[in-house]
DNA sequence: CATGAATGAGTGTTCATTCAT
DNA sequence: AATGAATGAACACTCATTCAT
């Protein structure tokens, strides 16, 4: 079922990896030229230098490679919010917040329109890849969890990670590729720390 | 300019009207059943019970038919928020923001997923229809506006609006499309107003 | 079988003959403006001021525009050349000639690329109207007849007028469409009636 | 520049010119069988026993297919010139004219319709190849520069051979297509060489 | 493993023609 | 007679995918 997610045959050697690689920058390098009508496969084989037959020796069909990406893009905000519950364990509530908002603006920046597209490419019926708010969800609850304390009690905290979720993800989102002139990435970073400092205490 | 959007012929005659509705109609009613890999120009026209032809005597080629459809989802939603804003002139900013909420809400749970096929279908080039976000806009400006001296004081105005449009438009969306089990439509709703309140309150 | 070629009705008001001349001249300025793409039957229509029945009540279909006009093309030949002969009854050989050839070159030279066009629109499958270069055929056999002394004896008429007839059309058609640069009209038209003089002398 | 003209794809391998011969063979027998109107890129494919994808593959669009026939036959013309040149390079001027249009007639009675065919569907417009009359041009221009001397003094030689080119392909063409009944392609073929020297000759 | 020629179902679109009004 | 909305067979062309080499 999620076999359309996983690679036909997992790269062991060097130059296999290699080729993966290769077909992944490709569709980056494409979407970023913003071509996104020549996201063929053959010509994604193409700009990465490989033949048509090597992308299905590692991708079993078109989606997949969507997906690979998505995946890649799932798991480096999965490290970069890792790292950032570690790094402020101890910290305030509003430093962790701050943190975090400036993590995920900042793995935004990278490829602005790259995520948008994905999700374009990569319908929610992909199977392999789960939505990318409800990813983040188990995330945020731990991240909340240690300062329950200076949260409003009697909250239910499905409700406030399922709020704080989509707001995080939607301001951040904002932020990058949204953000009218005259506003400031830093300025736009730093109401959306506030607004969910607001929610969060309130 | 527009041409991409506007039809190539305007329906003058009842019927032409009618071949139109049938047209978007059936779109509709093709996503609704949740095929949307049959959204072809060919299909769309056996399901709205007309020629291949008479598509093509309305719609310049296939973008134009999302086009419409996006404009009208857009329509929609601006004669809504501009029917809550003369309804609540003189409510209080509570009453007013659970209003918008809710009528945002209601606005989506018509047809859940066209709005997120649509703007898969219908690209950010697309020049006829602008960004959601971007309109929703004016008409928030214009809704705090009437309640500055219930926010706190020396606001950016365009800063809270882009936060105000970006939330509203997720929490809704949010709450139709990605509401987890064990949340009720109502009580995120709630949660939705009790988290921009606290914002604009801040 | 030549029904193609007839006009479903014929135009025996005032009114119809204008919408008939308002269909072919529509075709002549589409063509004059070097868009034969743009030549369906609708934008004939449209160019025409005239709705796409009115044209299908005076052509039974496509082609038979076309072949009207060829037919008019031939009949002006016919009449060009009746009128040449008539003219010249007593003139020399190469009074005739030349003035044959004078005449053909100014009946081309009105809409150049008309012939050329209609007779790729107008295939020789067309039954209604003949090959243009068997056309002339019966009008140069009256032509030399008269002068048959100024030529040498023993000659085969036939194959005199089917050279005749190649070597009138086809200088006539090169001096006006394809004259390189260099070589004014009046050039080879003097060049075209010498080349057919020696020819007949010979 | 000429890439309509051109393929899409150089064919390096064997198997690649086959595929390219079967399409360009397919066309002439489709032709040859007088079936204009099943000229379908799909029916092509069918004939030449290929998949239309190959088709496309070799040609970037319908037209170039008739451009490379179009350009195959001009080749041939030429190369049929050049060695009738060669071979009467000492003859005398009737050997020669007689050499060439005879090498002309037989050119063309390979696929009597096939060159007017070709040139209803390789308009002028496309940049690939050229007129036809022009590129004989040159030839001719080498043919009768060598025997000038037996030329009439005083000629100018574009012009003569502006009116040699016209004669030779109109009367050619006319022996093979439109010959009327009772003239053999024998005598067609004396008469057009008689008509041809009383020209250069006058 | 890699190649790239070959496949062919399926797509968006056109346009000559009809016929209810 | 005139209109023009409607028709739909047919077309050129694409592109994800396969497989012989």
């Amino acid at each position: 079922m999620t076999s359309a997610a996983t690679p036909r045959r997992a790269p062991r050697q060097h130059r296999a990896q290699q080729t993966v690689e290769a077909i992944l920058g490709a569709v980056l390098r494409i979407l970023r030229r913003g071509h996104p009508d020549s996201l063929t496969t053959n010509h994604i084989a193409e700009a990465a230098g490989v033949s048509i037959g090597s992308v299905y020796q590692y991708f079993p069909d078109k989606r997949a490679i969507f997906s690979a990406l998505h995946q890649r893009h799932i798991d480096e905000i999965d490290r970069v919010i890792g790292a950032v519950l570690i790094q402020h364990a101890t910290s305030s509530l509003e430093a962790l917040v701050r943190a975090l908002i400036e993590a995920m603006i900042e793995a935004h920046a990278h490829d602005p329109a790259l995520y948008e597209l994905l999700s374009a490419e990569v319908p929610h019926r992909a199977g392999g890849t789960q939505d990318f708010a409800l990813r983040l969800h188990g995330a945020f609850r731990l991240a909340i969890a240690a300062h329950l304390h200076e949260l409003a009690p009697a909250r239910n905290l499905d409700l406030t990670v399922f709020v704080l979720t989509h707001m995080v993800e939607s301001l951040c989102h904002g932020a990058v590729l949204r953000r009218p002139p005259g506003i400031t990435l830093s300025a736009a970073t730093e109401e959306a720390v506030h607004a969910v400092l607001a929610y969060l205490r309130s």
